[in-house]
DNA sequence: GAGCACTGC
């Protein structure tokens, strides 16, 4: 474990003295050299009435002292749901229905609807939006002409699972009147009034039908996530509002931000639903902690002693993390012994295969307590019955984008206020909960971020902006965007498209551009399976395509098997690089009949194959419309090369005497340790993605010929800038070509 | 010789 992401950085001064008014500069100075000296050293005076007990079990030093500082409000108290039989289920489902927080506002909101065409709706989970509004709206006629009602969410199992209530509580049959739309599953049909479908679709769905007319209401769900299909969404169906006075569009998010909602759509109206959910004591650390990750430790532990049952939630930011914590808490419960009452520890992360997640929604046993540590996938995507403690150490990892290098990078950040909150909040809903943070009061009001800075500022825009331009829109720069992304992000993204000849030099779409945003995937991914036309092997791009498009590792490499792991991925090794690596992964998945035990043996994620399976097949649906016809190279991979070069010669380097250099912006770059081509030392190739983790890594790595670069891109390459003045006095080891080395 | 938050089309 690197120190550095242990490290919490010291923030914060003591909360007694922040309550008696803010501290003058001298006295903070001089605080905040007492309390880096003083980390870890608390008492014990909180939870007077249970001391004695616990300081039996735990040292002194080894606890942390909290004060309770605040509380996220409850609503008022749930009615206990009537719990169905199977006789009187549908009556129950009405009841239910008529329960809910937003019930009593059904008139009020349908007027409201009625009389305004767009309309902001504040309302918290747990407050029936989701499934009840919808209903309202077809129970009032809105799908009566044909129409549709479509409803987005963020997430695909959310689509899923609303839809299916939704077509419970109306009797119908999923797929009927109420279905949903996700990528690779169309659970819809010609009776669907009632579409909740993923925000993604939604905006592709503007490609085949710009003004929405078949819809009569859009609800743009869980706005407050800000995604970056929520995002575009807002600007898209802004305009298409203006030129449909009819269209309904509705807005909801959580408590966040509808102002903001609200003036983007010219001073929209925010109706406001109470949610519903138990009271939350919040408690702060009296000063921060040095090293958070012991703190949690040490805290699920006094939890665990001085706390009445419940299960906790601890949220981290990393796999690594949540490895290395959940060791300590069983290496110290161990230790304990029978001191303690049983501990179970759990580590959830979308990365750990799919058995050891179920784990973590298994009862826990009477008399034992359950502590769940996790990612941010605890925060949105999964929700944990019978979850009383929340512990949070205040940091998540967070992806960022530098559109002057083109590099991504993902770094440990301090969360926002508004996700604080929101983990908070999962301490609260099945009894009144508890939060404990570890850091302070003082921290948590000056110096945590309002909310989390939007998806749409922190990413490449490379296929947004393509997708705008196939829509229509020019002028991206005055594209109405409700936070708009750097200038250099669309500037960048613009360039390549241009370089990709996606765009003309007037900035207008061209027929290869058309076809590229036919394609769910980057623009450089497109043109590649565009180019395999030429280079007849779109059999194998497909495959590498799919294959890249899945972000996760293919190889999984588990702490005990490292070196079984490590060989079973030299083994796939291919000479070339690194996409006839996957190539070559995935054919031979496909030889053994996409079968788990293959990967299983293989260091290979089911998950991520499985996952790229899909990816392939639906991108060979589609190869009809933008004219690739299906073509196998018959091991001749020199085609499936270029076809590569022909969408990455934007992302090229070469080995000078200082290492590799990007060819055009002549930034310094390394292979990554993983690469198949690490020892080998090309001296062209082309890289896949550029990250910056501990130095500027080019991931999936392909040997390339600099003769390629002017067959497929001499519009952007001229021979001249490719020729090497260095190559004859290159090293003999290193700068030869794999055809040099035989 | 490094390291993979989470989504989504």
């Amino acid at each position: 474990m690197p120190e550095e992401t242990r490290g919490q950085p010291a923030r914060a001064v003591d909360l007694v003295e922040e309550e008696s008014g803010a501290p003058g500069e001298e006295q903070r100075r001089w605080e905040e050299a007492r309390l880096g000296a003083a980390a870890l050293k608390f008492g014990a005076r909180d939870a007077a009435s249970q001391e004695p007990k616990y300081q039996l079990v735990l040292e002194e030093e080894e606890t942390i002292e909290f004060v309770r500082a605040t509380q996220l409000q409850g609503d008022e108290e749930p009615a206990a749901p009537p719990s169905p039989t199977q006789a009187q289920q549908q009556e129950c489902i009405q009841a239910v229905r008529r329960s809910l927080p937003v019930f009593p506002f059904r008139e009020e909101l349908l007027a409201a609807i009625a009389s305004h065409q767009v309309l902001i709706i504040e309302g918290e989970t747990g407050s029936g939006k989701t499934t009840q509004i919808p209903q309202y709206l077809f129970e009032e006629g809105y799908t009566k002409k044909g129409l549709k009602i479509a409803c987005t969410q963020p997430r695909r199992v959310a689509a899923m699972s609303v839809a299916a209530r939704v077509a419970r509580e109306m009797g119908v049959k999923l797929g009927n009147e109420v279905g949903y739309s996700i990528r690779f599953e169309d659970c819809t049909s010609e009776r669907t009034v009632l579409r909740y479908m993923t925000d993604g679709m939604l905006l592709r769905e503007f490609l085949s039908e710009p003004d929405l007319a078949s819809y009569s209401v859009v609800m743009v769900d869980e706005a407050h996530e800000r995604t970056l299909h929520t995002d575009i969404l807002f600007g898209l169906i802004k305009d298409v509002a203006r030129f449909r006075p009819e269209l309904k569009v509705l807005v909801a998010s959580a408590t966040l931000d509808t102002a903001r909602f609200s003036t983007f759509f010219d001073d929209a109206p925010v109706f406001r639903i109470p949610g519903r959910r138990f009271p939350v004591d919040i408690f702060y650390t009296k000063a921060p902690e040095a090293d958070y990750l012991e703190a949690c430790v040490v805290s699920v532990l006094q939890i665990h002693v001085t706390q009445p049952p419940g299960d906790v939630l601890v949220f981290l930011t990393g796999q690594e993390e949540i490895e290395a914590a959940c060791e300590m808490l069983q290496d110290r419960c161990r230790r304990l012994g029978s001191k303690i009452r049983e501990l179970l520890v759990l580590p959830i992360y979308a990365n750990l295969p799919s058995d050891m997640q179920a784990r973590i929604f298994q009862p826990t046993p009477p008399g034992a307590r359950k502590v769940v540590v996790a990612t941010n996938i605890a925060e949105t995507s999964l929700t944990i019955e019978g979850i009383i403690y929340v512990l949070d150490p205040g940091f998540c990892k967070q992806k960022s984008y530098n559109p002057r290098t083109g590099m991504e990078s993902l770094t440990v950040t301090p969360c926002s206020k508004a996700s604080a909150n929101q983990r908070a909040g999962r301490a609260g809903r099945v009894a009144a909960g508890k939060c404990f943070r570890l850091y302070t009061a003082w921290a948590y009001q000056h110096e945590l971020e309002e909310t989390t800075v939007p998806e749409i500022q922190r990413t490449s825009l490379g296929n947004v902006v393509l997708l705008l331009k196939s829509l229509g829109i020019h002028d991206l720069m005055h594209f109405d965007f409700l936070d708009p992304p750097p200038y250099e992000t669309l500037l960048l993204a613009l360039e390549q498209l241009y370089a990709l000849g996606a765009l003309n030099h007037l900035g207008e779409l061209t027929t290869s551009g058309r076809k590229m945003a036919e394609l769910p995937v980057d623009p450089m991914l497109s043109k590649m399976i565009l180019a395999s036309e030429k280079y007849s092997c779109s059999e194998e791009i497909l495959t590498v395509a799919a294959m890249l498009s899945v972000n996760n590792s293919i190889f999984y490499r588990p702490k005990d098997k490292v070196v079984h792991a490590d060989n079973a991925r030299v083994n796939f090794f291919l000479p070339g690089g690194d996409h006839l690596v996957l190539l070559n992964v995935y054919t031979q998945w496909a030889e053994s009949g996409y079968s788990s035990q293959w990967c299983y043996e293989n260091f290979v994620q089911f998950r991520s194959m499985r996952r790229a399976r899909d990816v392939r097949e639906q991108l060979e649906g589609l190869l009809e419309r933008v004219e690739v016809g299906l073509s196998s190279c018959q091991g001749d991979y020199i085609r499936v090369r270029k076809a590569v070069t022909a969408g990455y010669f934007y992302h090229t380097a070469r080995l000078t005497r200082s290492g590799y250099r990007t060819v055009k912006q002549q930034q310094t770059v390394f292979i990554h340790p993983n690469s198949s081509l690490f020892e080998e030392q090309p001296r062209w190739l082309l890289y896949h993605e550029l990250v910056l983790t501990t130095k500027e890594f080019m991931r999936q790595v392909l040997e390339i010929e600099s003769s390629w670069l002017l067959e497929v891109a001499p519009h952007y390459y001229k021979a001249k800038e490719l020729e090497d003045p260095h190559a004859k006095k290159m090293p003999k080891k290193t700068g030869k070509t794999r055809e040099e080395l035989g």
